[in-house]
DNA sequence: TATTGTTATACTCTATAACTATA
DNA sequence: TATAGTTATAGAGTATAACAATA
């Protein structure tokens, strides 16, 4: 249980953010679990059902996944029932992600967890430090230059 | 590069932790790479060098590796010459873990790279919102009950 | 009998390269 | 020639089981 330590690294930021951030994706990932979703599946489920369709490609650059990986990801999914695959029309190489109507629920149903999984981590905080928190956070995102949606816990490295 | 993306997801509170904090934990890799040590081994070797000698089952407990990796984790740091391995004299079944000249030297090298990694993740913010956000990161943790010091990406699962 | 350190094996995840079909 | 999807292989990281030495 780590009774004590004292290690000068505990008091950094950086630790603060990673080991917090690190928690709160095993977290969300828990929760997820009980709906049979990996929290990948779910960033690739949630942007194939919000939107244009997207290729396979597409979707890979979108999500800092390789085209590799990405056909797993989608075969698992398509045999989960929750996307399917369409030849394109004018282009026919490529394959366009579209959602079942089982994908769309299960967006909904994921997206319903969320704000709960929110108030349980910010449960210790006001409701003016939770905005607060929320408006550092996106600032310093901001800074570093990540993307909405797009998480590096979730991407590999390849394009 | 995620032009737009306009998933749900991307406002939540969790989502911003775990990305920000996945990106922290990233940043601090690199840095630390460049003295030629990973996180895993910052983090043992941090541990060895301040406090009681602890012995390789004492390190996995503390930071939630299992015994079995702690050893080839201690190799390695044995081999580049950060720590050493000494028989326990009242118990003579385990090593005790003692740090070398040279990884008290480095412990230190990267506690100095620590300050300028935060200052460089909160350079768009005012000190009293850094104040803010590291009281808000506390609290958090406190509440998740993680211990300070222990990083669950360090860590893997079993004891 | 339990515990520490160790080793070996299997499994998961990902990185790399190569193949096909279309453009 | 270049691109989208696919497949295969190898490598890292980790989980599981079993072993020797010591308690």
């Amino acid at each position: 249980m780590a009774t004590e330590a004292s290690t000068a690294y505990g008091d950094s930021l950086a630790f603060l953010l990673s080991q917090v951030g690190a928690r709160s994706a095993e977290l969300f990932a828990a929760r997820v679990a009980g709906l049979g979703i990996t929290p990948r599946q779910f960033a690739v489920l949630s942007h194939v059902e919000s939107g244009t369709p997207r290729t396979q490609q597409q979707l890979a650059d979108l999500l800092g996944i390789h085209r590799n990986n990405m056909v797993a990801l989608i075969d698992e999914m398509e045999a989960a029932g929750w996307v399917y695959r369409q030849r394109g029309e004018t282009d026919r190489r490529v394959f366009e992600i579209r959602p079942t109507d089982a994908g769309a629920v299960l967006v909904a149903k994921v997206n319903e967890l969320i704000p709960d999984l929110d108030s349980s981590l910010t449960a210790a905080l006001t409701d003016r430090q939770r905005e607060q928190l929320v408006h550092a956070l996106a600032v310093i995102a901001d800074s570093l230059g990540l993307a909405r949606a797009v998480h590096p816990h979730v991407a590999s490295r390849g394009s």
